[in-house]
DNA sequence: TAATAAATGTTATTTTATAACATAACATCG
DNA sequence: CGATGTTATGTTATAAAATAACATTTATTA
């Protein structure tokens, strides 16, 4: 059971293939990936934990680039039906998808220390939840399968620094 | 399969068995389920959907108590703490807890509709989550599996009505 | 009863998200 | 090209959700 996780996983892809991934995706549907919204995902993709909404602004504004709110859900809401990137709703934060095209659950393992997030796609949970859906004429729209805890590097140390 | 749903769930307890299940629990702990404690838990019980803190909070000033944001975070506080309520992150509402006592994650179907919200306690699905944690080294402190969608009776409607 | 701890009251603020309307960019058709 | 409609973005204001910080009250126990 080891390698359960990499035998489920696809390979990861770093940011630079998620950007040009994403562009080839939209191309192909007619979306328009303009360059606000090519900027967000870049933003999203370079950092190594996920990023709240506002933090994003902060960083679009750094370019020098003006922005409100609005600009940033904007963005985010056309990210997110595209399924370039997701919502962790128990952090209300965003991260990219590392299965672009595909739109799916994922499920993920947050870690609460580091902030790090893990996206697992195991097959088996989807077709449980799906079954049980399906046994309650349940149609599903959206799902979230989040697990918050400590990652292996985090429990190395003595304990959650602070 | 069309009863998975009844042989993975304990049988449905309402308001009063719920409240009656919380006094004996909190005595057993030593927690205090304090007058302000009991009626937020409930307010959540007699209500058919789930519901957000500020609307917890207008109901315990209609009942002519005084109170602010934190008097309801506090008192959810606890009942998290204790199980006896869940938080669902992607609503941002609180529900009782189906099976209080045994501190679960649970699976919930929500209706995006009605509102109305199913607890599920599919073993093989934790099971999973489970194997995937432990593969992976990860320490579990919080579990959110969570469905948005449309429970049969919305989809007997014509559409969403709107 | 005094001392301590736990719970609640109270005010203010932070964080997250959206409403509503104005402007700008883009497409496409004549 | 220029008019027209659509899509995207700018902008201001506000709603909604959650917490910080400190005061007061209530309960517990010494």
């Amino acid at each position: 059971m080891r390698q359960a996780a990499d035998l489920n996983c696809p390979p990861s892809i770093d940011a630079q293939q998620a950007l040009t991934r994403a562009e080839t995706l939209c191309q192909q549907r007619g979306a328009r990936l303009t360059e606000l919204r090519r900027r967000v995902l870049e933003i999203i993709w370079n950092s190594a934990t996920p990023l709240g909404a506002y933090t994003i602004l902060d960083m679009l504004r750094d370019d020098g680039r003006q922005g409100a709110p609005p600009t940033v859900y904007r963005a985010l809401d056309f990210l997110l039906a595209q399924g370039l990137i997701h919502r962790l709703a128990l952090l209300n934060v965003f991260t990219g998808c590392r299965r672009p095209g595909s739109h799916h659950g994922g499920q993920f393992l947050i870690c609460r220390d580091c902030g790090r997030v893990s996206e697992l796609s195991n097959p088996a949970i989807d077709e449980l939840l799906r079954a049980e859906t399906d046994a309650r004429g349940f149609e599903v729209l959206a799902q979230t399968v989040e697990i918050l805890g400590r990652c292996p590097d985090c429990l190395k140390e003595p304990a959650h620094h602070g």
